[in-house]
DNA sequence: ACGGATTAAACC
DNA sequence: TGGTTTAAT
């Protein structure tokens, strides 16, 4: 399943950097008042009071864990917060998790190729960020040091808590320092005035890892958590992975892990030392077993690739034990369900991203009567056509085609109750998605108004595009009023302290500060600090990062709002300088590109909408096939004549026709 | 027959 | 290719 690849010969900055319990950090920051209190994000709150996804890390020392019952929870930890997660379609509701997880991406997408590697963790190569660095201000020659790049975690350096800071900065500005270590250095200050960027613009905190490589940042960032950044110089990697549990390492949590461990005697990653990458090739194949031998070494050559968006969208829901779907009329209820929401999550994309879908899969978990364990029900597939209905039509299509396969010529099939089968999950998937070429135009406006023969999905689809499901996170941080130009000049010295360039000033420092203390209240009570607290009897040193949380005093009333508008004030003022006055809706956009970065694209994505900078795929003039351009209205048919040629048109057994299919993506080169 | 809902990617 | 399997969060 692994596979080797070749290690670049060049030594990379790689950083993985990972949300703190984002989904908890997500409705704290629509309910500030639950900041500071052991918090846990729960689903289907019926049955035993649901299931928790998320934990704050107050709730966390209480013994409160994740897939626990919300009931347990509450007896451990009677206090606790259970937030349920929003429902829509009749099953649990993930999108303002994914916004939320946009916001983040547009910023940390600043420096750097940046890889959404789910819906709260990136990775990010930042070997060409570092190199200029260190051409023009390498560490040794920077005045000051952000404090939050001194509180970096540097694995291998010996150092008494008291005087670390002080290890960390020399660690930075050693003068004989390996070159690959001082590249590590400029990372971690990197990395750390990202996290700052992403605490300011979106209020949540998160934990980051620096190393060479993939691997080793990712198990970097979950070492010191929450709101804190490990670095992994080359030298302590060997120490690090002797130790490291060998079902820890990514790929191996699974049954290659175990056979490591009961066949070859594997605990550690260290002790896969012993042997030949020959033995681990022989026992489990060439591209396995080399990349056995590379990992147990911290050799990891997989490269971050320049990827913001999701690759496929899902709608999904189970039906455990007595809840199974037994007749078709249920299954098609719930079927209809999931593709609604699927066909809103791939529109939404379209608008957004102007990328196009082209596969649908439809997955589902049954039993029937005679042989109770062994058969599986199939996955089956066929070309997306957009259009709410459409895709109901099709996903049904596909379950009957593939409940059949899976009864065999067993003998009812039909309408209403049956011998005894039974559905436990059903889901919907899209799948094979590619980006419209750039230019946008009519084309995009004839997708999304739905597809051309029926007037009813025109309908459906823009009685969506007004809005029937929330797209933008619901919550404190959206309305932003009149008085934002006011908060704008309020916040300007804290800007210039946070703005990345040189914290050089005390002065500065002392005001931001102050800032902060004046204007950050996080809970009613006056002791709304919990969260710096815990971290400081934690770590003995609360990052700076969580001193933003702190509130000395909750002086005014008005704090709350004060500290939402300084969140989004500030923001805009990234020092691109073409700041128009922005609408309320386009306050969300956070990820202009900065001005030194010539790679990006030069539309300016929302929110929850997110750039891809390469154009992997791109439609050829001949891509239009003949036999479908004349359903195209006429105004749109010249355009589509001038980028798209026929392509062979998908299983000609399904009936109906999708625009969609009509694009054959080409791959560029 | 409860750790749910998603995503990704290798394999055949 | 589509469909299956593994894995991670």
């Amino acid at each position: 399943m692994p596979v080797a690849r070749p290690q670049t010969h060049e030594a990379r900055v790689i950083a993985h950097v990972d949300m703190d319990c984002f989904y908890v950090q997500v409705e704290q920051r629509k309910q500030p008042e639950l900041r500071g209190l052991p918090t846990a994000v729960v689903q289907y709150n019926s049955w035993k009071g649901g299931g928790l996804i998320a934990v704050s890390y107050e709730a966390r020392k209480h013994g409160v864990k994740r897939s626990m019952r919300g009931d347990e929870a509450k007896e451990i930890c009677p206090s606790i917060q259970l937030i349920q997660v929003p429902v829509a379609h009749g099953k649990a509701d993930l999108n303002s998790y994914r916004h939320a997880g946009s916001e983040v991406v547009s910023v940390l997408a600043r420096k750097g190729k940046c890889e959404r590697a789910s819906i709260d963790e990136v990775y990010l190569d930042l070997t060409d960020a570092v190199e200029s660095m260190l051409s023009v201000t390498p560490p040794e020659t920077l005045e000051e040091i952000h404090e939050e790049a001194l509180k970096s975690h540097v694995l291998g350096i010996n150092s008494e808590d008291s005087a670390k800071e002080n290890y960390v900065k020399d660690w930075f500005c050693r003068n004989d320092a390996d070159h690959r270590d001082k590249l590590l250095a400029c990372g971690a200050i990197i990395v750390a005035q990202l996290r700052m960027d992403v605490l300011r613009e979106t209020q949540f905190t998160c934990s980051a890892g620096i190393a060479h490589n993939k691997m080793l940042a990712k198990h970097a960032s979950a070492m010191h958590k929450p709101a804190q950044q490990t670095v992994v110089p080359a030298s302590s990697v060997k120490d690090l992975l002797a130790s490291l549990p060998i079902k820890k390492m990514k790929q191996l949590g699974g049954k290659l892990g175990n056979s490591l461990q009961t066949d070859l005697g594997v605990n550690t990653v260290g002790d896969l030392l012993q042997f030949p990458e020959e033995k681990l090739q022989e026992r489990y194949g060439v591209n396995t077993g080399t990349w056995l031998w590379n990992i147990s070494r911290g050799i990891s050559g997989e490269e971050v690739v320049d990827r913001l968006l999701p690759k496929s969208h899902g709608s999904g829901k189970t039906f455990p034990g007595p809840q199974a779907l037994k007749t078709i009329a249920s299954v098609h209820h719930w079927l209809n369900e999931l593709c609604e929401e699927l066909s809103e999550r791939i529109q939404t994309d379209l608008e957004q991203n102007k990328r196009v879908a082209h596969t649908l899969t439809l997955h589902a978990r049954a039993f029937k009567p005679s042989d109770s364990e062994s058969a599986k029900f199939p996955s089956k597939s066929c070309p997306l056509r957009y259009g709410t209905e459409k895709i109901q039509e099709d996903a049904l299509k596909l379950f009957e085609s593939g409940l059949r396969d899976f009864l065999g010529c067993q003998s009812e099939t039909q309408e209403g109750r049956n011998g005894s089968w039974g559905v436990t999950g059903l889901s919907v998937s899209a799948s094979k998605i590619y980006a419209t070429p750039a230019g946008t135009s009519s084309i995009l406006r004839f997708f999304q108004s739905g597809n051309p023969s029926t007037s009813s999905s025109k309908q459906e689809s823009d009685q969506f595009t007004e809005g029937t499901i929330p797209l933008s996170p619901s919550g404190s941080e959206s309305h932003l009023g009149q008085d934002q130009v006011e908060q704008t000049n309020r916040a300007s010295s804290i800007l210039r302290f946070f703005e990345s360039g040189n914290p050089s000033s005390s002065s500065s420092k002392q005001e931001c500060d102050h800032f902060t203390k004046a204007t950050l209240p996080l809970s009613p009570s006056g002791s709304g600090n919990h969260l710096c607290q815990d971290q400081v009897e934690q770590t003995n040193r609360p990052a700076s990062i969580l001193r933003f949380f702190e509130s000395g005093n909750p002086s005014s009333s008005s704090s709350k709002q004060e500290y939402v508008h300084f969140a989004k004030a500030t923001f805009p003022l990234s020092p691109s300088g073409n700041e128009s006055h922005l609408g309320q809706d386009q306050v969300e956009q956070t990820n202009r590109p900065a001005p030194e970065e010539n790679t990006r694209a030069n539309t300016t994505p929302r929110v929850g909408q997110v750039e891809q900078r390469t154009q992997e795929w791109e439609y050829k003039p001949e891509d239009i096939d003949p036999n479908v351009i004349d359903e195209l209205p006429p105004e749109i048919q010249r355009e589509v004549r001038g980028w798209l040629r026929p392509s062979k048109r998908p299983n000609t057994s399904k009936r109906g026709s999708s625009i969609a299919h009509y694009f054959s993506p080409i791959k560029k080169g």
